[in-house]
RNA sequence: GGUCCCUUCGUCUAUCGGUUAGGACGCCAGGUUUUCAACCUGGAGAGAGGGGUUCGACUCCCCUAGGGACUGCCA
């Protein structure tokens, strides 16, 4: 092929979601460009207007924009160019490669089962007839001539070399009835109307590569270059689906992913470089090449997910996470106050290690917003005993006295403290924590403290010692 | 049925004829410890099977088995 600049394209078709296996594709197709300095395009395929909605088509956008994959250039609807296909399949006609398939429903059924009872591909009377021996009354559908004799060889980034016998190869339909293009010919015709260098797509259209050649050929136009890649499949080997707890772009989004953190695993997900498990978009442009991907299916591993996630919650930015975190708890019904921005602030940090998603994170802030007087377990009430209330008296003037509210400072008090009761602080811990976080879970007890704030600290405790048992 | 693709630890991968087959997640054990995590140390764990080619095969070729895709006037 030419030295033209690499252009790469995802085109999916708005069914309503967007699979997790689109993204993965169309960041194969982001990365190769970014790796090339190349353009990465947009095609809807909206030609199946009955499915194609407004909203289904906003899915994708909002997909991409989720996963940060902008594309080079406006975004091309296939359906406004039914017209332009329509020319070239009138070309096809023109030229002999195509020809026009007057078989009515009934006698294309019969033809499909003989065909395959026969072990052969389904052929058409009308491909031998020559021009104006037609009845233009009739409906008929255009189809591709394709060669009988010969191979079609797909030079594939991913898969290497796969060779079709061209009379393995049917006569697929171009052109409808009605005349509306299908989708064969219109991704062809787009494709080479855009300039697509690299066609980097599922493999599910590992077969269709061969009969698109052929019309590539038929018209004339330059074959791009093919990379087939392997589809994910869920954690049992099997398609992913539904089962597998998601498949849509989305519900990665609401389960708690970060977009960097998806990024990083689809990356990984049938593609390596080296022992690099963890690496930043521009590493992965630098690395990547399609001629790299592993050829076989990988399966979606959640706990690696989490893993992945789990490291870019740590890596992010605080404010960032407060904002994302404050969403959760809004969509809960739980919108903290904005007076408690600061707090969350200060406790995200404490809290965010153990967190593999953002409900985690959300989750993990929940004891710091609690609002006084905190309604405590049985459990907890159950460690107030008088014994430890008047330790606990002394513990809050303890800590009121403590300069300087920081973990640190609050660390050695908390020691401090324990020593001069003579006791260790096993025998403070638990009933101090159940005091600050009413049960929920919080970091260790500086971090809590800190988190919660002098005044909340102090506050809490002393709604524990005024606790009527 | 036909055509095509795939096959290294449980999972994702490294290896591009010569390695004690490496890493990561997970798992197990120990450590740390005021909860849950996190964190630290150590450990178990793989070339689907059978033939070739070669001095030498995870790596190249063939067969078998097992997965998967396509086989629509859907995309």
């Amino acid at each position: 092929m030419s030295d033209r600049p690499v252009v790469t394209r995802i085109a999916p078709s708005p069914t309503g979601a967007m699979h997790i296996g689109t993204a993965r594709t169309a960041l194969f197709n982001w990365l190769y460009a970014k790796h090339t300095a190349g353009t990465f395009l947009l095609r809807i395929e909206d030609t199946d207007r009955e499915r194609s909605t407004e909203a289904a088509v906003q899915v994708i956008f909002d997909g991409l924009a989720w996963l940060g994959m902008v594309p080079d250039a406006e975004p091309v609807f296939q359906a406004t160019r039914a017209e332009r296909h329509r020319e070239a399949a009138k070309i096809l006609l023109a030229n002999g490669h195509a020809y026009r398939d007057y078989m009515t429903p009934d006698e294309l059924t019969l033809e499909r089962e003989t065909a395959r009872a026969e072990g052969r591909v389904v052929r058409s009377p009308w491909r031998d007839h020559g021009a104006g021996n037609y009845d233009a009354t009739q409906p008929f559908v255009v189809r591709l001539k394709s060669p009988l004799e010969g191979e079609t060889l797909i030079q594939d980034q991913v898969k290497g070399d796969v060779r079709f016998q061209n009379k393995d190869l049917d006569d697929l339909i171009l052109l409808r009835t009605d005349g509306t293009p299908t989708y064969n010919l219109a991704v062809v015709v787009d494709d080479h109307d855009m300039g697509v260098t690299h066609v980097i797509r599922g493999d599910d259209h590992l077969n269709n590569a061969a009969r698109q050649t052929l019309i590539f050929q038929g018209l004339g136009w330059e074959v791009p270059i093919w990379a087939h890649l392997p589809m994910i499949h869920g954690p049992d080997g099997a398609k992913l689906s539904k089962r597998h707890g998601a498949q849509a772009v989305s519900e990665f989004a609401e389960m708690g992913y970060l977009p960097e953190a998806m990024r990083n695993y689809l990356t990984k997900l049938g593609w390596g470089h080296g022992d690099d498990e963890i690496f930043s978009d521009a590493q992965a442009a630098e690395w990547f090449d399609v001629s790299d991907v592993v050829g076989a299916p990988a399966r979606l591993d959640w706990a690696k997910l989490n893993h992945i996630n789990n490291h870019y919650i740590r890596a992010a930015d605080v404010g960032r996470l407060v904002v994302l975190v404050v969403s959760i708890l809004a969509s809960r019904g739980q919108a903290p106050p904005s007076s408690a921005i600061d707090t969350l602030q200060r406790t995200i940090p404490k809290v965010r290690d153990g967190a593999k998603t953002l409900l985690e994170l959300a989750d993990a802030v929940e004891f710091v917003l609690k609002l006084r007087p905190l309604a405590l377990p049985e459990k907890i009430v159950a460690l107030l005993t008088s014994e430890t209330r008047e330790r606990f008296a002394r513990l809050r003037s303890h800590l009121d006295q403590t300069v300087g509210w920081a973990s640190t400072s609050l660390e050695a008090s908390l020691r401090e403290f324990a020593e001069s009761e003579g006791v260790g602080l096993g025998k403070i811990g638990p009933a101090l924590r159940g005091v600050l976080s009413g049960g929920s879970p919080a970091p260790d007890l500086a971090g809590a403290l800190v988190s919660l704030g002098k005044a909340e600290s102090l506050g809490r405790i002393d709604d524990a010692l005024s606790h009527i048992v």
